[in-house]
DNA sequence: TTGTAAGCGTTATCAG
DNA sequence: CTGATAACGCTTACAA
């Protein structure tokens, strides 16, 4: 049973508590804790181990006051409530941990207040770098942004002009929009709708145009009419539904800007008597989680979330041991450097076919 | 056009810097920022409006060091990629936010070494307290945990025993239990199943007691052979669907641990040909977003996750200025001061009924 | 009302 | 190898 002692706020002990008790002066501690080679074996270890003992733990604001960085990063979502932003925080999250960074999390709401006021919180904790994921970067918050004076890696985001600071990983939304028209072209559909996410989204832009490229290779002629405004959001795909019924010239399949939309019209097409894919083949964009789970399974564009987390955070080090290293020769406007290749990762997204676009017997998956 | 000017890393300006823009020394620059009634309200106005033009941001870090408390909490998850505690976070964050708390975000994946690490690097950056969500925290972690010597709040969890710093939020898993129950016998079942989460999980341990209370209120015998092991994720449900199959007699409704192993089960019947709720009724427990919107919609226990995320970060503040207040006359072993009636909050869901559980024109959502 | 000085816990420079 | 000493940016007695 151990002794707890006084339970109260007790302040944590310093360098200086040790140095006391090992009867060395405070910068010897730093030194031997620092596994310098200023220190003698012997005293090394011996401060290390009283350091141990004593419960010593080094308090990050001090050195980080001296040493000009945080090892901080913060991530900056519009909510972590959604299951791609939540599989990509996560990848970035323990990335950054295994570097040795702490993440700190802000979400918007895509809220432009809060937006700046994470900001400010960002910059007054001293974040080496921010990564920023699925948002529509405004021209007032990327202004922000950039002031802040440190990295900005933007996920999956859209910025209305490329600033000193700011680099992206992105997923190929054109090709990702190609390989999921080409799938439904493939199964012999030629009337497919696309429905979008939220307007002026270049995201969605993107994909449309791989959705219209896909169209045009198979000489399939564009119809503007196919293409139906949604949301981004479950609700986007029930409203749509009406909308693609009451075409004179329904389609036969969907091309859906994200898997929580296609989920949202396939729930509305079930209520509506419709059978998936027979009436209506889905594909969505994303592989969320429970993309397998839901009936049917459904078809979609897997973004490899892990891999753009991975790489975001790698982006972000990369810039900001640049920058270290760049003390008196500054990052010069291209922001080129052996170890920075370049400003824009791109990824691309692989086609997951399930039984939302073919059903159990149906085209590449028969058996 | 604004002009940018150098790129490089110019350290952000200081009070210092202000200070000899104004012409005054710092400390007034200090006074003035913090709105202090010591200046004079010409040379205050005249010095905010300088920091503001100035581009002033105040470094967190000086300043916590100097105050002995970082407005920052950690917050710890196995993985925030799980629908569920991505929205208790969510609520955590945004409360947080709102009065004035940044959120340090560290995930565990239940592993006990990365556990213990994620606690030492809470502990360097002196985070004011600590949120734990949906973990079993073992011993070991929890010894860390107390160790830290700041306010422990957990959601979800179970701990060993109570620690001086150790409060919890947690859903009536209990009454759940018996709601769920409950509503499977009111719609005429007598052989309900079990499907369990993860082994040794307090939750699931006393959702099945609430299972069984409701069984044995309403005279149903309780039968070991219906309770199936379960994993607490998809893959237990469907794994457990052929062990239920094989019962000499087969359940006709399940209360399922979770949403998620819920889904599992539901995919996995769906393969078999099973039809839902016709050859099996299920209920879930949590109200994930995507509950509503798989086929057939789910029948859930909600847990108020807003609410239950708010609540934690109000209990956290309390226990903060609590100790704030204490500096000489510490916590007392059983933590009872005005602010804080209690050291456990206990909240309560409701039953969602949909229809995996009966049906479009079943029982009580006949219309 | 303002300035001076000390101190928060580190690291780093410079003598010894 | 080790110890003073300064510095990081801030708040806060204590003096003026």
């Amino acid at each position: 049973m151990r002794v707890v002692g006084k339970a109260g706020a007790m302040s944590p002990i310093s360098i200086k508590d040790i140095a006391r008790a090992a009867g060395v002066s405070h910068s010897t501690v730093s030194r031997a804790l620092g596994d310098s080679s200023l220190v003698s074996a012997e005293t090394k270890a011996r401060i290390q181990r009283l350091a141990h003992d004593m419960g010593y733990s080094p308090d990050a604001q001090a050195r980080s006051l001296v040493m000009g960085r945080t090892r901080t990063i913060g991530v900056v979502v519009t909510t972590i409530a959604d299951p791609f932003i939540g599989e990509i925080v996560q990848a970035v999250e323990s990335t950054a941990n295994d570097h040795g960074y702490t993440v700190i999390l802000v979400s918007s709401n895509a809220e432009s207040d809060r937006e700046i006021k994470a900001v400010e919180m960002l910059r007054s904790k001293r974040v080496d770098g921010v990564i920023v994921t699925s948002s529509r970067v405004g021209a007032l918050y990327q202004d922000y942004l950039e002031r802040l004076g440190v990295p900005v890696v933007l996920i999956n985001s859209h910025s209305q002009q490329g600033g000193v600071y700011t680099f992206a990983v992105n997923v190929d939304n054109r090709h990702g929009g190609c390989l999921a028209t080409e799938h439904l072209i493939q199964l012999g559909h030629r009337r497919i709708a696309y429905l979008t996410g939220p307007a002026d989204h270049s995201d969605d832009l993107d994909r449309l145009a791989g959705y219209r490229q896909a169209l045009a290779e198979a000489g399939v002629a564009f119809d503007p009419a196919l293409v139906v405004q949604g949301t981004g959001r479950a609700d986007g795909g029930k409203r749509a539904l009406p909308v693609l019924r009451a075409l004179q010239a329904p389609p036969t399949a969907v091309f859906c800007y994200n898997d929580v939309t296609a989920i949202g019209l396939m729930h509305a097409a079930r209520q509506a008597g419709l059978s998936i894919p027979g009436d209506l083949a889905v594909v969505g964009f994303d592989d969320i989680p429970f993309a397998s789970y839901i009936h049917p399974p459904l078809t979609t564009i897997a973004q490899p979330k892990l891999e753009m987390g991975k790489s975001a955070v790698a982006m972000m080090l990369a810039l900001v041991s640049d920058r270290d290293r760049a003390n008196a020769t500054p990052l010069t406007r291209s922001g080129q450097t052996s170890a920075m290749p370049s400003r824009d990762i791109i990824v691309r997204g692989r086609l997951v076919a399930r039984e939302s676009s073919m059903g159990l017997h149906g085209g590449l998956a028969a058996n």
